[in-house]
DNA sequence: TATAAACCCGACTAAAATAGTCAAGTATCT
DNA sequence: AGATACTTGACTATTTTAGTCGGGTTTATA
């Protein structure tokens, strides 16, 4: 399994934008700043986002990118299927001949990660990205 | 976050030998082949899992290993964290002076990542190695 | 007591993934 | 025209992973 800095970034700079999201776009540079994460890498990252119709991006001076669905409906699993991170555990792939043959003994951990991918992605797909927003709007009171 | 081939293999050994303990022990050439891992890397993890109190060796001829405690009693997390799979979410590192100071605008996503590790952690704390070896030998029925 | 089975241990390495950087654009506002 | 900002693709250093390899030590048994 992974998750590691990009899918971080990607909600961490969803988050940003989620909350600065007026009428204008937010520009990566902005972000950038804020959050401390290179110009550069956003830029891959918001390509992504935009292929998957997380983000819309609004070019020339004055551009940026705003998010494509309200805050609400953008599920964190979304932002890391966009990105590439999904929540993978590791199959059985070169034991198939062995191990894994749905014959003889059988992955004996076939179900363990199957469950456990079910549970992961179970929670991804309830936390919105508005719920983070809340949880950190509420903390600087 | 991370959840590899090791920990994969660490789990499938060890439902394979709570399978096999008789009074024996069961030495990993039996699990390497049964189980299609490598012996050399087998003895690695078995090393970690043997640091770990979760098996006992027994060394020479008619050698192998056996179960330290009861299968019950062995939880998915303490074979995981014996093979330095920690169940760990990206923290922010680098950062530490830009976005997450604990001041300005704060890393947006700890509180989620604290969340996400606790939610698979507990997981792994319910899961049982007996478990498993009960799922698998119900699926033969 | 010799031998073989099995554990023990540390160093090494190839391949893959990660976390970026860099360069050269194109679009749009003023 | 110029500045701002998105767009794209290639490149690369570092780290992690998934092992391999070579040398041990211990102990049952013939």
């Amino acid at each position: 399994m992974k998750l590691t800095s990009k899918g971080r970034y990607a909600v961490m700079a969803l988050v940003d934008l989620a909350r600065f999201n007026t009428i204008n776009p937010v520009s990566l540079r902005d972000i950038s700043l804020r959050q401390g994460i290179s110009l550069d890498y956003l830029e891959q990252i918001f390509s992504k986002l935009r292929k998957k119709e997380i983000v819309q991006s609004v070019r020339g001076t004055q551009g940026g990118y705003i998010l494509n669905k309200k805050a609400k409906e953008i599920k964190l699993i979304n932002i890391f299927e966009a990105v590439d991170e999904k929540v993978k555990t590791v199959k059985c792939k070169k034991e198939s001949k062995k191990g894994c043959n749905g014959k003889a003994i059988k992955c004996l951990t076939h179900n363990l990660w199957d469950e456990l991918e079910n549970h992961i992605n179970n929670f991804f797909d309830k936390k919105s990205l508005d719920d983070l927003v809340k949880d950190n709007s509420e903390r600087r009171v």
